[in-house]
RNA sequence: GCGGGAGUCGCCCAGCCUGGUCAAAGGCGCAGGGCUUAGGACCCUGUCUCUAAGGAGUUCGUGGGUUCAAAUCCCACCUCCCGCACCA
């Protein structure tokens, strides 16, 4: 049989909708708020990008099916500037986004001709990843669903960012960003030729040198090196530009006269001046001294300032090129000694004269200099130390004195910042080559304040993180945290309401948003109108502030509606889930912990947060370049849903990373296609239960268990591992039992069990269990139905427990015969009966179930017991019965002790001999070790022990 | 550099928190058998080494340690992956 897969999705899809299932308003259940991170459409989704959904909606599905009220909703996250970049790219008709919309997006074409406008861009891609979802099963209520550009959500965004205003949790300040001088704007990798990511370093630092009237600013990432100076290097074929900057003259290179500009200066060229005039002079640093400056080629105009400070002991090039001078014999440089400012390990005074001697270079235009630099950066700071020319910093290790010593020369104006683009040249879509600019009335949330980083704290301690071990790494964050700018000059968004020059971040404008589809829903069916969202409303609403007959008259609605729309809130918050990649640990989760407790009293506070990892595809990180995209419909179309997301929950545990293949799709089909098959209607009532009954019902119960319990952990794999896989080996040794036995009264049981199992796939597989669902009989939807109920009661201790001996004794013959490679005439076993052997073998049991394992103290207390004292003459076998019970897991111990009067030779002679005449084609007998009629010609017997027959096979 | 994570029997991937149920689940691959006109799918058996009695030996990145007992706990080391911000 092939499964028509979209057909029977298609169906089912129908009858959802049909009964509004997924629909959820508050109602006298308890409930649960399942939330994903919404999409940011300007692509379509691809298989990754369903795996946190499909997560989610497993989730949704088993709570919903446990009798909660389950909220599980969806929004678009319009916010951003990637579709701007998009659009301008589009509207100048580069070729290799077009061919990536119609090659491997297929986007029709008179689709592609509106995309010059960004917002048709989202609200395209907005339908699509839409209808992936729908057609994926997730079973959201459509009703609440909005994009962050709608007005509704934008008063929403306004108060947020309003009431963090007023609560003093946003600061302004300086920033650098990565800036087109052109286009006048921030560039971010979407802005850039190539796609990178404009990286700013700003640990570099400009150092002032008196020059006259003048000041030599000179750029260094080691500011901690001043105090091994020994002269300053000039190009002399550079011609330098005196500017002034401020209220201060500089002598800096051209291009470093046009960089400043960025950074708030006032700069303004006043006339030139060529390097070689200024080599021979003197500047004076910061502690007075003269330093002479020389000559040198590889100083370059475009880096930094122009100008280099020279330090030999420290810096390989420095030191080669005053080498170099010195074999030209210079005059003044030939009087130049470096000077040695760090003691670094397995370097000797000089440094940088170790390593370009160790690494051979030759001159200063040696490439080795690069690798030598780096090198000798490295190591001096992790492992050196400051000596005693460094004044009151000496004895630091260099890792701290440097920022120390930074401090202290910014303090007494001898240095700024002077960020620069690390990956420079950096290149704006428009041609231009990017530059750092500093905004110095940037808006910032203060994630640095300690308070708030302390209320985060509180919530991430009370909260539960799943996986757990992903813990840690949320408080890290929370500890390096710092401010972050919340507004942007550009993007689809929300304008700040104090500051319309500027837009709400698209990562601040999405942190506590789901308490926003407990509005939506007013809002989407007309209740209420955006302009009824005011202020007042959402603090009464939101925050319980404010009292509702003056909110509902200043936001022109009735007393009624304001606490309708108050009752929803309250009803569905907090958060009860949210599931995210793990991408989103450092941003967006933590800022939405941080959002909320900032903003909302603790009862509103998230409860759980859901990381999971990527996708791969066949082992390779998906990526438009590698061409191994699939998007999610094509999928769906070609596999059928529920099949992909088994294969992408089954391939591995939450936070790993899912290796997606088409084999494991493909392995799941078939599986679900036998299941299919197995599902048939009951015909017969369960009868008179035999020893294997109870046992497949037993291991039923404890199935039921086992994956209710580790859903509730979210650990998915493990749950449809379970529920697809070792039910099943369950289940084959049950079919071998009956078969053996010739029965053929079981369906009713076998009703019983795959009704259980097909309700527990049907989070997992909602389509397709749903047709499982009908072909046993239901006339209801499986997705309507109770989750299975495990209860205690059901387990028959002595039917597992009797079971394993069933088949630990047939695997002890199959070993012989394995070993042995005899064709057995006859079998024998020979059961133990021996009384003493019995008792010492339930006092081992009692007393291993109570933890003690230690051969030496169970020997102990045997003796000490009269009852089992004679354990002494019998060392052998209280060994091999601790040993035996080692390998046996708690639960079945337990149960031994439990099944108190087992008939071993009843039960063998009852049930080994049908199955085991099939297994191995003879007749089996069983004795009892001292029956009289007993054949034992090799005298195995005596090797009998509870629950361990001896075997004869000839 | 800072921070997080990983290394398991051909491959993928469980187990580690809570030590004994672990020669270590499952899937894939491979080998043999069944089914089939054939192929596919499906089912069974095997898949570290040795073993003519249900056993033994050597394994979980490397080296130490704790323990009656270590894949699991502790220490050191090696290797690899990911993130580091104004970007969704």
């Amino acid at each position: 049989m092939t499964i028509n897969w979209n057909g029977i999705e298609t169906k089912w899809r129908n009858k959802w909708i049909e009964s509004k299932d997924f629909e959820t308003n508050p109602n006298d259940k308890p409930k649960k708020f399942i939330t994903v991170a919404y999409p940011y459409p300007n692509s379509p989704q691809h298989i990754g990008h369903g795996r946190t959904y499909t997560l989610a909606d497993v989730h949704a599905r088993f709570y919903r099916m446990k009798g909660y009220n389950v909220l599980f909703p969806m929004g678009f996250h319009y916010t951003g500037t990637p579709v701007l970049g998009m659009a301008k790219r589009i509207g100048a008709g580069e070729k290799e986004i077009l061919d990536g919309l119609r090659n491997i997006y297929h986007v029709p074409e008179d689709a592609i001709k509106t995309f010059v406008e960004p917002v048709k861009i989202a609200d395209y891609f907005h339908e699509e990843i839409k209808s992936g979802m729908i057609e994926m099963g997730y079973s959201i209520d459509w009703r609440r669903e909005f994009t962050t550009i709608v007005p509704g959500y934008q008063k929403f965004i306004e108060w947020q960012i309003t009431t963090l205003k007023e609560k003093g949790r946003i600061i302004q300040g300086s920033h650098p960003v990565g800036w087109c001088p052109v286009d006048q704007n921030p560039v971010s990798q979407h802005d850039t030729m190539g796609d990178v990511e404009p990286k700013i370093d700003d640990k570099n630092f400009l150092i002032k040198f008196k020059f006259g009237n003048f000041i030599f600013p000179i750029t260094t990432l080691r500011p901690e090196t001043i105090f091994g100076i020994t002269n300053l290097w000039v190009n002399p074929n550079t011609i330098y530009k005196k500017v002034t900057v401020d209220d201060e003259m500089w002598i800096v290179s051209e291009q470093c006269a046009k960089k400043i500009e960025f950074f708030e200066k006032q700069v303004k060229v006043i006339g030139e001046i060529s390097g070689s005039e200024i080599i021979g002079k003197y500047a004076t640093n910061h502690d007075g001294r003269e330093i002479p400056v020389l000559p040198a080629d590889f100083v370059e105009p475009s880096m930094g300032t122009g100008l280099v400070m020279s330090v030999p002991a420290h810096a390989p090039k420095d030191y080669q090129a005053l080498m170099d001078l010195r074999i030209k014999n210079h005059e003044l440089a030939s009087k130049i000694e470096p000077i040695p400012i760090i003691v670094t390990e397995g370097y000797g005074s000089i440094p940088a004269k170790d390593i370009c001697e160790k690494l051979g270079v030759s001159d200063q235009s040696d490439e080795k200099l690069e690798e030598a630099t780096k090198a000798l950066y490295l190591k001096e700071f992790t492992d050196g130390k400051l000596n005693d020319k460094c004044g009151q910093f000496s004895n630091e290790k260099v890792q701290f004195g440097r920022d120390k010593i930074r401090a202290w020369l910014q303090e007494n104006n001898f240095l700024e910042k002077f960020p620069v683009l690390e990956n420079a040249p950096v290149r704006c879509r428009c041609g231009a080559e990017c530059v750092v600019k500093i905004l110095n009335n940037q808006w910032f949330l203060n994630y640095g304040d300690e308070s708030w980083k302390e209320l985060a704290r509180n919530c991430f301690d009370e909260m539960n993180i799943l996986p757990n071990n992903i813990k840690t790494e949320f408080v890290e964050v929370i500890g390096w945290l710092h401010e972050r700018a919340c507004a942007r000059q550009q993007g689809l968004g929300t304008k700040l309401p104090w500051d319309k020059d500027w837009i709400v971040e698209s990562l601040s404008d999405s942190v506590i948003y789901m308490a926003y589809y407990t509005i939506s829903r007013f809002v989407n069916d007309g209740t209420v109108t955006p302009e009824n969202l005011t202020k007042e409303l959402f603090d009464y609403v939101l925050l319980d502030k404010g009292d509702a007959s003056l909110v509902a008259s200043t936001s022109k609605l009735s007393v009624d509606t304001v606490n309708l729309l108050k009752k929803e809130f309250q009803y569905f918050y907090p958060v009860d889930s949210r599931h995210s990649g793990r991408d989103l640990v450092q941003n967006h989760l933590s800022f939405f912990v941080l959002n909320h407790v900032a903003i909302f009293p603790k009862e509103h506070w998230p409860q759980e947060i859901v990381v999971n990892g990527s996708v791969m595809m066949d082992g390779a990180k998906m990526s438009k370049s590698m061409g191994n995209i699939i998007p999610l419909r094509t999928a769906i179309k070609d596999h059928g849903a529920d099949p992909i997301r088994l294969a992408i929950i089954s391939s591995a545990e939450l936070l790993q990373d899912a290796d997606f293949n088409m084999e494991s799709v493909s392995g799941i089909q078939n599986k679900l296609e036998s299941l299919l098959e197995d599902c048939n209607a009951k015909v017969s009532d369960i009868g008179n239960l035999e020893a294997e009954d109870r046992w497949i019902l037993s291991k039923t119960q404890s199935m039921i268990s086992q994956v209710t319990e580790a859903i509730e952990k979210m650990r998915l794999r493990e749950a449809l591992h379970d529920i697809l896989f070792t039910f099943e080996s369950d289940l084959s040794w049950y079919a071998k039992r009956i078969e053996a036995k010739g029965r053929s009264d079981i369906s009713g049981i076998l009703h019983k069990i795959n009704s259980a199992r097909v309700a527990m796939l049907s989070p997992f597989a909602p389509h397709i269990a749903e047709e499982m669902w009908q072909k046993l009989g239901y006339n209801e939807l499986v997705s309507k139905s109770s989750w299975p109920e495990y209860s205690k009661e059901n387990i028959d201790a002595t039917a597992i427990q009797s079971e394993e001996f069933l088949k630990s004794t047939i695997e002890d013959i199959s070993n012989i015969l394995k070993v042995t490679k005899i064709t057995p005439k006859k079998i024998v076993l020979y059961v133990n009966s021996d009384s003493m052997k019995t008792k010492v073998y339930r006092k081992i049991l009692e007393i291993m179930v109570g933890g003690q394992n230690n051969m030496g103290v169970v020997m102990k207390e045997l003796i000490a017991d009269p009852e089992t004292s004679d354990a002494k003459k019998m060392p052998d076998f209280v060994q091999k019965v601790i040993k035996d019970l080692y390998s046996e897991s708690e639960t079945i111990k337990a149960m031994k002790l439990e099944s108190e009067s087992f008939d071993e030779k009843e039960f063998l002679a009852k049930e080994l001999t049908s199955i085991g005449k099939k297994e191995f084609g003879v007749d089996i007998t069983v004795y009892s070790e001292n029956d009289s009629d007993i054949y034992d010609p090799k005298g195995k017997a005596r090797h009998a022990r509870p629950f361990k027959p001896a075997i004869l096979i000839e």
